[in-house]
DNA sequence: CGGGATGGCGTAAACGTTTACGCAACGTAA
DNA sequence: TTACGTTGCGTAAACGTTTACGCCATCCCG
């Protein structure tokens, strides 16, 4: 049984605020008297009782992130960036992962009310049915969004990324690249950040001036399975140029779709993702994608978070660029339909 | 601020035991009282506290996950798996990563016994230095390892794979795809799963009789780079006709060297790696790799840790077997090395 | 109509800490 | 010497719950 500090005072004839007070360091105790707490509660095996310190100070050293899908490799990436800013502030991490299921969602929000961290960074989408089923009041300082935009009407504190922009760098590539017809394969379709990378998508080809148009919109989930089920009522109607996934995971289930119809992904079909995971580096040809900068996105998100707790109310929201990174996926059909003409010509 | 249970009785003018019994769906109080506190509670916004709850009842509503690695996708895997086993039993799950680091494991460790967790499931190796730093008794009820085994003299309690096993599969299969000197990337070389891997490899080669042998032994982190410095190492002495890596990251870092060289992976030389992560089914060549059964290891971790907490000592020790699933990497190995010969033959 | 159950509620102790306050003893300066 | 600050410690309240216990009605059965 784990010893209490008041077996540490009984033990050696002294109160349990001395006892505290040494543990602590804390002025208003002997030198001498310390170094005997000390040892006592050495052996004792004496382990402070967290729920107890909590209760009464109001403080914890543990901060929150709340990821929907801890398999998407994006989020551990994620969690690793903040961890390494939280370590540097002194705190450590727990991580929740809500598997996109709002019960669990809920159950994460109320964690923060319930005092049992002294922070929230949340990495997904928050919505009015959710936001009303927590006290929002209590909620607010202690919460801030990364990578999702903050609801309207909430003033809550969010550190985004500029997805339109990342659409956009997708949208010029793919036109630079030679793409004519392109699709987008979308996540769930109330889900803003699919939107903005569509939108992005949009303008950038809009900019771009080429003759390129989107000739479909689909939409599903976040998840590979859903990427492969609209690549293939996809293919029904057309194959397009250029196939634009709003995620890597997306990305890959298109992928396996394209190979199995036989076409080659690069030469066929040429390929964008999101997120820039490292698994769409691996692939049988590599696939381009957007990469997010989780680095700063998680120092932001701790250091917002630091500010809000310690009272500056200042909820200064921050927007970063996302950058593509090109890889085969498009390049390859680029030397086709850029690159080749030319040679033709000169030919 | 959040409600507390004292104010909801002020403004009813009846005891905070009354609230208490009300919202706890506890006998002793009339139905139109419990509806007159919920509804109170609902107006405040109530939250319990968890710490004082914890304090008082000394049971905690979540067990933690202990990993090395979340950027390992195998872990993220082994949490999905944990998790559904937890919120079948009403628990929730808390992921704590350590990032291999001794300090976050023993972090961790004292989550365990500052009560903050009502139970742990470590899915990395602890060694005796980490325990000696927390109380064994304490901790040692509450506790079970996941795909480590526990290290000896303390009686705790683990649900492990047989990674000797998992070796001998791929030992064997190698052989069968004719291969006859083979080099084995091993992880730390402390870790007892990459030795057993080792081991079991050294017994597959053997009862197969072929004329292979083991060429060389390397040891460094479990990590892509790691991979690759060590097949970096490798190749300076010799090429072999098969490399089993104790990782699939490993593997991956192995991979890139090889394809850096241009020797064709499956063609020039076999590759297996260990855990059947996703990834490995994606790469250019397919890579052969042991799958682990982690949805068993979840449910049987979670399964053993309730019994434990729930007095029953029996620390029943539970042990399961891999499954080598066989991909391109090998398997067009096995095309060029056995086959070919068989239709040469023929011919 | 009296008796013991029973249901509904309040009182208060307990969980393990932190911390404001009080009180000696001791030293220091006038 | 007096007066005063400082050091070292104890007392006790507080944090927000749960829960054992006790009390007063009410009800049912004989």
């Amino acid at each position: 049984m784990a010893a209490t500090i008041k077996q540490i005072a009984g033990r050696l004839n002294v109160s349990v605020a001395t006892v505290s007070r040494a543990l602590n360091d804390l002025p208003g105790v002997g030198e001498k008297m310390r170094r005997k707490v000390r040892r006592t509660a050495a052996e004792l095996g004496y382990v402070p009782d967290f729920h107890a310190r909590a209760l009464v100070s109001g403080k914890v050293p543990f901060l929150g992130l709340v990821v929907p899908d801890i398999t998407n490799s994006f989020f551990p990436a994620l969690a690793l960036a903040v961890e390494e800013a939280a370590a540097a502030s002194g705190q450590s991490l727990i991580l929740l992962n809500t598997n996109w299921r709002r019960d669990r969602l809920a159950q994460a929000l109320e964690l923060l009310s319930s005092r049992r961290v002294s922070g929230l960074i949340v990495a997904e989408p928050l919505d009015a049915a959710i936001l009303d089923s927590v006290d929002l009041e209590t909620v607010s300082n202690g919460l801030v969004l990364a990578g999702v935009e903050a609801p309207g009407g909430t003033g809550l504190c969010s550190v985004m990324v500029d997805d339109r922009d990342g659409g956009m760098q997708v949208g010029r590539h793919l036109v630079e690249c030679g793409a004519h017809r392109i699709a987008f394969v979308g996540g769930p379709s109330e889900s803003p950040n699919s939107r903005d990378r569509l939108e992005g998508l949009t303008i950038g080809l809009g900019i771009s001036g080429g003759a390129a148009a989107i000739v479909s919109v689909t939409d599903g989930a976040w998840t590979e399975e859903s990427g492969y089920r609209q690549a293939d009522r996809l293919l029904r109607d057309m194959v397009p140029d250029a196939i634009f996934a709003a995620n890597d995971l997306l990305a890959i289930g298109v992928m396996r779709r394209l190979v199995e119809s036989g076409i080659a992904v690069g030469r066929g079909v040429a390929l964008a993702g999101y997120d820039d995971t490292h698994v769409v580096s691996l692939t049988s040809v590599p696939i381009t994608s957007v990469a997010q900068p989780t680095a700063q996105v998680g120092s932001l998100a701790v250091k917002l978070l630091g500010q809000m707790l310690s009272g500056d109310s200042g909820c200064g929201d921050a927007v970063l660029k996302p950058s593509l990174v090109a890889r085969s996926s498009t390049l390859e059909f680029s030397n086709l339909h850029v690159l080749a003409p030319r040679d033709a010509q000169g030919a």
